[in-house]
DNA sequence: CGGAGCTTTGTTGTATACCGTGCGGTGCCG
DNA sequence: CGGCACCGCACGGTATACAACAAAGCTCCG
């Protein structure tokens, strides 16, 4: 909530600043990550002798990395001895999304009401002129996209000033990752994604806040929508890859 | 979020679960006992050694309940040093009512769509046999009204079935037991809640969803405006023995 | 007499040792 | 040959020891 840790992404942290962090810090920092990127994929056994060898760090702060993710849920204990990484299905999709509409409605809501109307209004403009095809590659578009909708998530926070809300939203969003590797997003759906999140930064710029929570919930309709038909589409050639199996095995 | 601590509350745990409750367990029950309860002041600087000694478990243990206090706000790292019960001000309660607001609207309408028609008559007629006069001393009917609320409560994250909701809602209402000791509520204001949730569960019982949310928000704007209220008449008496000073000190 | 640096002490972060418990393997008995 | 019981091992929970760091006080020098 405030300040209970430090750093929760590698990325964000220079070599420098790793090396100093605490032990306990970067156990879940790697754990997150890992189990984020798929690489450690749900059912996967967490034994804390096994995992404190692996990190480079002993037992004590590697368990109070365990308990964060715990507490996060990506990780539960299935068995009084076995920690486990939790699988996604798509009623858990459902259910982080019914969490997340009624999360950033509302944020949307407050934002309008007491947020930076110009802050909005760059955002809003800098949707309108994403370009997803980047002009070359099509994933530095897509970077380009993802990071500005980052960007756009920090203004929502900023705007909103809650920290409570800021707090559960930072759930929501620590399992949205997951979710978004499970579901390739296909390039229609992300071109009326940027058109969605333009017209919600607008709508927070003119401070229409029933606009603003009205086409937050409609986009997050659409993106649920999207993943959800992406995921029984790809589900047979996904299977393996994807953090989707292993769910009955529990 | 699932099975991430097993027992909460000392409350509930017999003397036999007690003792065989592990240690950080009870650690964190009877630290989270005492800051609720308010015995834990804000601003008291939690000390891990001195604290350890005093519930009788190793730093071990205690350092993990510390953590998961922090993780649900409870508690903050003032400095790398030192770790300090967080405080309460009127501006936190407003924050804490703007994510209860959207998590329970959405509680109560999804409760409406899919949950237990009966379940939620039988607790609307509940509702409308409270007396809280209780027949003799007013605090029997007080409490025998907030046993209520607790199954309300548990009926509501029942008949949603989205844990992630229901981590979320713990949440707010782990604070929110800390908000109801702040403010002392009058009589008026209870008989006129009793009510509200008479509705708020008929409108669930008959699948109204609308009415359910609509009455939800009412509700809640009414617990606010009434706790607001009585924070600031009662400030002056209330400023020493309540979670209400050293916010500033921070 | 004042300031700066060093030392000392207390506190946190990490590692490790200990103990109890649960599970699997093996051997014996039916 | 099969089932049951016992033994051993490995893992998790806890306690404790150790190291690093920060703050405060004291001393010495200017």
């Amino acid at each position: 909530m405030r300040a209970v840790g430090f750093m929760y992404t590698l990325a964000e942290a220079s070599n420098e600043e790793v090396v100093r962090m605490r032990a306990s810090d970067r156990a879940y920092a790697t754990l997150l990550d890992e189990i984020q990127s798929g690489v450690l994929r749900p059912g996967a056994v967490l034994g804390e002798v096994e995992q404190a060898a692996r990190l480079g760090v002993s037992r004590t702060p590697l368990r109070e990395a365990l308990g964060r993710l715990a507490a996060d849920g990506l990780v539960a204990q299935q068995s009084p001895r076995v920690t486990v990484v939790t699988a996604i299905d798509a009623d858990d999709i459902r259910e982080i999304f019914e969490v997340r509409r009624a999360l950033e409605e509302s944020a949307a809501r407050l934002a309008a009401e007491r947020g930076d109307a110009t802050a909005f209004a760059d955002l809003a403009r800098d949707f309108a002129r994403v370009d997803l095809d980047g002009g070359g590659a099509g994933a530095d578009g897509r970077d380009a996209y993802y990071a500005l909708i980052a960007d756009f998530d920090l203004a929502l926070d900023a705007a909103v000033a809650n920290d409570y809300l800021t707090a559960a939203l930072r759930t929501v969003r620590t399992h949205l990752v997951r979710v978004r590797r499970l579901a390739r997003d296909n390039p229609a759906r992300l071109a009326a994604s940027v058109a969605e999140h333009r017209l919600i930064a607008a709508a927070i710029s003119t401070r229409d806040a029933d606009l603003a929570a009205h086409a937050t919930h409609v986009h997050l309709h659409n993106a649920l929508h999207s993943i959800l038909e992406s995921l029984t589409a790809a589900a047979p050639a996904n299977f393996h890859d994807s953090a989707f199996d292993l769910k009955g095995q529990l």
